[in-house]
DNA sequence: ATAATATATAGGATATAACATATATAATAT
DNA sequence: ATATTATATATGTTATATCCTATATATTAT
């Protein structure tokens, strides 16, 4: 659903293809979504068929014909509309926090170790958001725009505060875990 | 995928049909784990064929007959390994998120809007985590584990945590918006 | 009186996500 | 020399999620 806007949103910045927009994502936005690179080109298709992008083939000898997209009136108009519609807060699924909340069932030594895993990977975390600014550096000579780049700093700025919030909130599982705080039964 | 160990899980406590079941979701988890009703009662024939809960139909003259089911042998297995297993890190999705992203096309005030918007969503947020203690009061007799009760709640306070940062960062980018700090190209 | 909510389950339709796999060549790294 | 990565797109399959609609009665609220 969301995909398609995504999309939109990094062609009205300049005519890209599937894979160049595949390298987009990862780039910039992996942190709070994962395109599927199939996914990319088939949504790709559906805009076009759409009339929200159009298509220009550029032929190449040696590797596949890079097909362009760029964003039309009409792709511009839905994807502003998009951008202002009330965010849906909708149906949130984290199946960690599924992992969590049946916990209760294993002895303490046991879940200590998962939140000791939860606690580490948000390292690893944070680790990778760390490298995310280098990362879009060569967007903004591309887009020659220091506000985009706020914003695009700010979602990481976001992701950066809530690993640590999860962070803390797995430190402070494991000290009520290994202090007795945590009833038996 | 989750749906399967989020339905164990309350099996494993007791017997419950797709109705109870939705309820207890709604109650319980829903500040995480959004399920649709008809998903509940087509995963439960899914599960039952599958062996891993098994049926019984009690039968009611005014109403539907109710299904109850159970968790079997093989279900409580599953549901532990599945507990035991590492996280998925995965794939996230957030579309709020890529509204911010490609916000910056837009005005100082018309973003401030769209800030304000989730800094008032948070408060409403926090009001409904406020509500769920009471709500899950109920089970507490059910389960009559104050262990089980503590890690429903530290869910529950994840997600407060969470409310109360992502409020923060809203409230620092409208500060920073109407304080001039935000380039304007 | 009338409307809404609670009790209970189910199916159709559609969209999308997830995952694997296929194809082909050039350039770079070990 | 050999293996990996980069460039580029595409399809098949399966699993799920989402949304809507249908059915039927009892109880509670306005």
């Amino acid at each position: 659903m969301s995909l398609e806007y995504a999309i939109l949103g990094f062609l009205n910045y300049k005519p890209m293809t599937g894979y160049d927009l595949k390298k987009a994502f990862d780039d910039s936005v992996r942190h709070f979504w994962y395109a599927d690179q199939s996914q990319i080109y088939r949504t790709l298709n559906r805009l076009n068929e759409q009339g929200w992008v159009s298509r220009d083939i550029i032929e190449q000898d040696t590797r596949p014909d890079r097909k362009e997209y760029s964003i039309t009136g009409s792709g511009r108009e839905a994807l502003r509309q998009w951008l202002l519609s009330q965010p849906n807060e909708g149906a949130p699924h984290s199946s960690p926090l599924i992992q969590v909340f049946f916990s209760g069932q294993f002895p303490d030594e046991v879940v200590v170790k998962m939140f000791e895993f939860l606690d580490t990977a948000m390292d690893r975390m944070l680790a990778t958001y760390g490298e995310i600014p280098e990362k879009i550096e060569e967007y903004r000579e591309m887009l020659q725009s220091d506000r985009e780049m706020y914003f695009w700093n700010a979602t990481l700025d976001l992701g950066v505060r809530i690993a640590k919030v999860q962070q803390e909130w797995a430190r402070d599982l494991i000290s009520d875990l290994k202090n007795g705080r945590v009833p038996q039964k």
